[in-house]
DNA sequence: TAGATTGTTAATCGATTAACAATC
DNA sequence: TAGATTGTTAATCGATTAACAATC
């Protein structure tokens, strides 16, 4: 298969969202509709789609069920990823309990912290635990993604201690960069980034 | 000023955040510099740094404060914007006392929540406010973006509701694409699908 | 002056869109 | 068959990179 281009990967879960609020009354969609409902070019619908193979008919479209498990597939949604959280804080907690990613093939492992006040007490379902038991809870529930829920100061070191247990994918919600060694992807999500670029574009 | 990309207005807050980390013993840096602290590109560096005007000296490189001071004003962060929050479950709370807002020109004005059981209470520096509120707080403190942090099936009211008093620039933390009329602008921002881009990626 | 580094042009790359033959 | 819609090619658009003259 060709390499799938990141744009088309965030769009196709897009389109699967899309797919699971169509109607019931209906079996399949066109790419037409598809662009309608999500606001993408019907054109680059079709183009997307063709990543999974040819799995539309001409003349009827896509049927929404079988399209939204290609999509599933190709998004390994059927694999269910279990996250570490690194920092049990306001953000950290929020996303550990965060009920988004139920449904969406993630669920949370365990969750960490260095503060001594706040470890071993429970955020829901997860008792917060030592940083240095990280590696030993990351093999245990072979957990493959961690995120970085700490306060800017620390990114560096829950990074560190990340990439020490063996992650090797990471979502860094710190207002900064670290740093990785090669073959470690880090994903950066900046909230203030987000408000700065939504402010820029303010109509004045 | 020529219309800046996207892209460009995204890159100025990362170097924003590189050039404060910069040593406090030089007073310039290079775009090669800023490319390696950033992993950005030199030469997209500089194409960058040319839509504030030739702020740079040849043969010298940039002044760090100056620099930082340009980008402000384009990002309009001398500015202080208010920002109101819709929902005030973990998530909403999280975003309410989010200490990276704070120094990037935000401030959280109020918090609102539908739930009765939620209104009046106090999350930190702000009691959580009934929706019905909301017209009037955003004309008294003059708001200008708001944040939806409510669940999926509340999250097209929550933006109604949001456009209905007058916000023209929404942050959607919903997992779900909101309809909003002409003029307003929706950045959506879905932590599942950020966990799926990086799952895609996982080297197997 | 010699060395360094910008600002900018031209080349490259990749992603989006338009168009349309294939075909259900 | 006639109408609809895909899959795909070619055209377009925009963003990134390389290269280098300008100049501090």
């Amino acid at each position: 298969m060709d390499r799938i281009p990141r744009a088309t990967i965030e769009r196709f879960t897009v389109y699967l969202q899309c797919l699971r609020t169509a109607e019931r009354d209906t079996t399949t969609v066109s790419s037409e509709q598809i662009s309608g409902k999500c606001g993408v070019n019907p054109a680059l619908v079709r183009k997307d789609l063709a990543y999974l193979g040819s799995k539309g008919v001409r003349g009827v479209g896509y049927d929404i069920a079988g399209l939204a498990g290609e999509i599933e597939k190709v998004l390994n949604l059927q694999h269910e990823w279990r996250v570490v959280i690194l920092g049990a804080g306001r953000l950290g907690s929020a996303l550990a309990n965060y009920p988004g990613f139920v449904g969406r093939g993630f669920s949370v492992a365990a969750v960490f912290d260095n503060d001594p006040a706040i470890v071993g007490t429970r955020t829901d379902g997860h008792v917060v635990q030592p940083v240095d038991r990280l590696q030993e809870a990351v093999a245990e529930h072979g957990a493959a993604i961690g995120v970085i829920a700490v306060p800017a100061a620390n990114a560096q070191d829950a990074a560190d201690a990340l990439v020490g247990a063996g992650i090797k994918s990471i979502l860094n919600f710190a207002p900064v960069l670290v740093d990785v060694p090669a073959g470690v992807e880090v994903r950066r999500v900046d909230l203030a980034t987000e408000l700065q670029v939504l402010a820029y574009y303010q109509p004045t």
